[in-house]
DNA sequence: TTTCATCTTGACCATACGGTCAGGAAACGA
DNA sequence: TCGTTTCCTGACCGTATGGTCAAGATGAAA
C-alpha cells in the first residue's frame, strides 16, 4: 500500500448531502485499496482508514464487503460502456476507432485503480460481474463487430478480423492502466508526462489505424 | 475456485525425486489457486488440497506463503525471458517480431495461470519482484529498443516509437491470457480451438506487422 | 540389521478479519 | 421545544488463516 493520505472528504451539514458524500469517500477508498491489495488482500479497516471512517461507520453504508466491492465494479464498468459512445455516429474507422482510443486511454490515465479492480474481477473468473459479459458486454461487442464489418464492407479498411481488433483495443489501452507500475519503472521510476502520454495515445493510433488500413 | 481435481502427482520412490516432485506439484497447485484467488484470496489450505498434499507438508518445502508466491512469480518471468530469443539473431522485423508474438501466444495459451500472477503481481505495485522490474526487465527492453531502432535506420520498417511497439506486443499478447475468461465468454462460453487459436495469432501477428509497416 | 537424515502429519496456537450491536449524537420536521 | 429519523462508533464476537511442533514413518547408507 502507497503512504499517501487519506480521500479528501468534505462533511457537509445537510442530511442528504451526508450520505451521498459518505458513499462517495467509501467508494473512492475502496476503489483505490481493491486495486492496490485485490478483493481477499483489502481490508475493511483499511478502506476506513482511507475513508477517514471509522470501520464500523462502512458497514452502516455497505452491508458487507462483497456489497461495496459489486458497487465498485459496476461504477467501472459503466464508465467503460460510456467510452463506448465514441464509436457511435463516426463515419470511418480513423474518427470512431480514432476517438475510442482517444476515450480508453482518457480512463486508463484519469480512473486507473478502476481499470485495475476490473482486470483483477475478470483474471478471478468474473464471479461478480458474470451476468454483465453474458448480456452487456456481449450485445455491445456484437454491435461493435457489425459496425467494423460494414467499414470493411464499404472499402473503409481493410478485412481483419474485428474481433481480435477489438481485443487488441482493449488490451492496448487498458495496459497503460493495468501496468501502470510497471511502465514508470521503465519510464525511470517516473509517472508519464502530459508530452509523453501524448505521445503514447498517437503511438496506438498509428499503428492501430495503420494495422488495419485505414490510414 | 474451479471445481477441478487435484494436480495430477506421481509419488516417486527415489529419495531426490520425492522433493523435486513435491516441489512441482505444490508450485503447480500455488500457480493456479494464486492466479485464480489473488495473493490474498489464496490460502495454504486450498494449494494444499489441489497438491493433494497435507498444509503442515507445504511449510517443509516452502518456508511461508511469501516464499511459495515468490518462487511462483519468479518461474513466470523466467518463462517471459525465455521467449525473449525469439527478438534475437532475426534479420528484420518480419521474423523478430512475428517469431515473438508467436512465443507470446503461445505461452498464453500454455501457461495462462503464471501470466494471471505476474499481471496480478505488477497491478498491485510489484512488492516481489521490484528489483527485477528494475534491472532484467529495464535492461532487456532497452535491448530490443535498440534492436526495433536498427531496424527502423535500416528502413525495414517505419519510424514507430519502439517502447510503445513493445508495450503493445506486451499488452495484446497477455490478454489472450489475463481476460481469457472474458474472451471464453464472448466465444460462447467455449474455449478457443486450435483454429480459433492459430486465427488469434495471425490477426495480431497481421495488425501488428503492417501497423508498423513491415509488410 | 542398525543408524541417520529426510520426509510426513494431526493437533495446536496466536492473530487478524468481517461483521454485530447497543447506546449516543446530530439533523430534521412540526 | 420536542419527537423522530438518520447517522456515528467503541467494544465485542466467531471464524478462518498462516504458521509451529513434536512424534512418527520412510528411505538410504553402513
Amino acid at each position: 500500500m502507497s503512504g499517501d493520505a487519506q480521500i479528501s472528504r468534505i462533511r457537509p451539514g445537510r442530511r442528504t448531502d451526508i450520505r451521498r458524500e459518505n458513499e462517495r469517500a467509501i467508494l473512492d477508498a475502496a476503489e483505490k485499496v481493491f486495486a492496490e491489495a485485490g478483493f481477499g488482500g483489502a481490508t475493511m479497516q483499511l478502506i476506513a482508514d482511507m475513508a477517514g471512517l471509522p470501520k464500523a461507520n462502512l458497514h452502516y453504508y455497505f452491508a458487507t464487503k462483497e456489497d461495496l466491492y459489486r458497487r465498485v465494479v459496476q461504477q467501472i464498468f459503466e464508465i467503460w460502456l460510456d467510452a463506448a459512445s465514441s464509436f457511435d455516429d463516426a463515419p470511418g474507422p480513423v474518427e470512431g476507432i480514432g476517438a475510442y482510443i482517444d476515450a480508453k486511454m482518457d480512463i486508463s490515465r484519469r480512473h486507473p485503480h478502476g481499470s485495475k479492480v476490473w482486470a483483477s474481477e475478470v483474471m478471478h473468473g468474473a464471479p461478480v460481474i458474470q451476468d454483465y459479459l453474458e448480456t452487456t458486454l456481449r450485445d455491445w461487442t456484437e454491435g461493435r463487430i457489425a459496425v467494423i464489418q460494414r467499414w470493411i464492407d464499404e472499402g473503409k479498411m481493410r478485412p481483419v478480423n474485428p474481433r481480435h481488433l477489438l481485443y487488441m483495443l482493449w488490451a492496448t489501452t487498458q495496459h497503460y492502466a493495468d501496468f501502470s507500475h510497471q511502465i514508470q519503472t521503465l519510464n525511470g521510476g517516473k509517472p508519464l508526462t502530459d508530452r509523453q502520454w501524448a505521445e503514447a495515445k498517437a503511438s496506438v493510433k498509428d499503428m492501430v489505424l495503420r494495422g488495419i488500413g485505414a490510414i
